[in-house]
DNA sequence: TATGAATGAGTTTTCATTCAT
DNA sequence: TATGAATGAAAACTCATTCAT
């Protein structure tokens, strides 16, 4: 097992490092430390591997965006509570989030994977937060996966701009870009 | 240099179609209609034409961005313009804007490029837009180079949202995707 | 191990028979009998590849120059010793003598190599040689180099005529070989 | 004639340089200042190009070889006088002796070329001047080529490690030589 | 399981040669 | 004659995959 998560982590690592069409066997099994055949006892090819760690990443991402969600608290509070979520995901996970946005339409990639459902559906989750919020008047009437993909994109962003070192993050930041997220939608 | 036009389109076309690491030199041949010779009269390897690409792609971005530009006009009109000529661009150029949007962190483009000023700095002219915004009241405090992102985020997640035909895009959505972005940095 | 001696005897002998210009992998794989990348695990390019094969000949050289060399023989013994070993290798290993001899001063040999030792040093050998029978007044005074280099010119030059059939090459012959390079030297 | 004339020159140059292998056309066209096309003009071919620079540095030899040769002047002068002739070809067009020395067995050069009586039939003249000295007892007995061979190869070796600077050559060594080469084929 | 030498199909690259101007 | 962009066959090289150990 211990060789398997090798292989997955010197994948995910060179991806990051060097971008996926430059990730070779070669580089692989010195950066993971095994034989060359080795990898063919767990992953039928290169593709499989790839989909492996592209499958692991988004199930992470999937339970960390609902880590402490409480489907009781107020709407504006979910909200922030899936939005920090994301942005924290990123921040913890640099990696795994920048391989899942690069290469999620990647011909790489499975659709059947780019399509499932993460761990505990995080997407229908925002998606209802979103047309509740409709129907209480209190966010914006606009196509709920529009909206959706709108409050997404910022935090991606924002993210993508901390990597090269944009500007700082720290709590005043992170408090900004929630705030401007969920203003961006309100009525 | 009609054949360095051929083959930069077909570069591109390829890149959009199949990504990057599947662009090989036999497939841009036929696409391109050229001899398998002739690219290397103008670009050394794959590594330098793919960075002339991208490299044109910025500077047709970089001039559409500015497109019918009123530095006199309002500052809500000035946002409303060079946003609504990003969502424009976008929609206009798919192939160029995903592609900068894809590859301008990976290690293929070269730093310089990627760090490259725009065509009519286009850059800049959203920075002062936003200083200026702060100074007025009108725009919340916050990293300048942050509300950048926050804002230049929602249009390429709309974007990409659209492209998968996730939503449609007519004059109401437009609206609604300016909107929202200028209502998420406003005091 | 094996096929490394394949492919280095595979090239030696293709240089022989073609010349270094034309010698190209595919010729070599054949004539080896391995595949067309094995090559690569062995040597990074060609240059490598004609380099090593260079520094094996000149091992193999140097060793043979000393055989059979008895320190304490007469300097007459001395010198026809180093002259037979050297005709001897000549005449033993055509190829191995050819390849030393065309492409010693070639750009493609690095200079390192070019200037390396001997296995046993056997060029020192020579040049004591040929100091001590200058001190004993047997040798003509002249720089050791240039004595040097004239007593091999004339080993090589034979060669490559004996090669090329222009004359047969028996016990009498070697014998006025070696006498006429000591007479050129003699006082 | 001008052009032709700069093509022959760059391609003596670059074999000099880098090796017959090495000498592709785009580095010859930028030496030699002319258009890629223009060669063609003149010479058929790679290969013929390289046989008419041959059959040039082969004329030039032949000439220089009999400089001031005095079919009546002693057996030692006209000896020397052949020998002098060969060094100072080489110390004066060290490209054209190492071009003839190296390629001459290069299945580049056809054999007709490689075979070619010199421009007044040098060969011939060493030979005969080398049976001549059988004849009167002066030089040993030995098969005249392979005596020709030897005296060639004296100076062929001496020049070789005069162009890689192995030792001065000034008028003393030029008669050190001359004198080794005649004592050599002494009785 | 784990290994890594060997493989060869596929890709990149070179470069002598052609040809329209 | 002179040119140099275009060519494509051939050469160099890469790298995922196999397989004997």
């Amino acid at each position: 097992m211990s060789k398997k998560k090798d292989i997955m982590d010197a994948t995910l690592a060179l991806i990051h490092e060097e971008g996926l069409q430059s990730v070779t066997f070669s580089k692989l099994f010195k950066r993971a430390g095994v034989g060359s055949g080795t990898i063919y006892n767990y992953f039928a090819n290169k593709e499989e591997l790839v989909n492996a760690v592209y499958k692991d990443a988004r199930m992470l991402m999937g339970e960390y965006l609902l880590r402490d969600f409480d489907p009781q608290a107020s709407l504006y509070e979910r909200f922030k509570r899936l939005q920090l979520n994301r942005l924290n995901f990123g921040i913890d996970f640099p990696m795994e989030f920048l391989f899942i946005d690069s290469y999620s339409f990647s011909p790489y990639i499975s659709s059947e994977l780019r399509n499932m459902d993460d761990a505990r559906n995080s997407g229908e989750v925002i998606l209802s937060l979103i047309v509740e919020g409709q129907k209480q008047g209190i966010i914006k009437e606009m196509d709920s996966h529009l909206c959706h993909q709108l409050i997404h994109g910022i935090i991606s962003s924002i993210l993508k701009g901390l990597y090269i070192e944009k500007y700082p993050m720290n709590e005043t930041q992170v408090q900004q870009v929630l705030e401007a997220s969920w203003k961006a939608i309100l009525v």
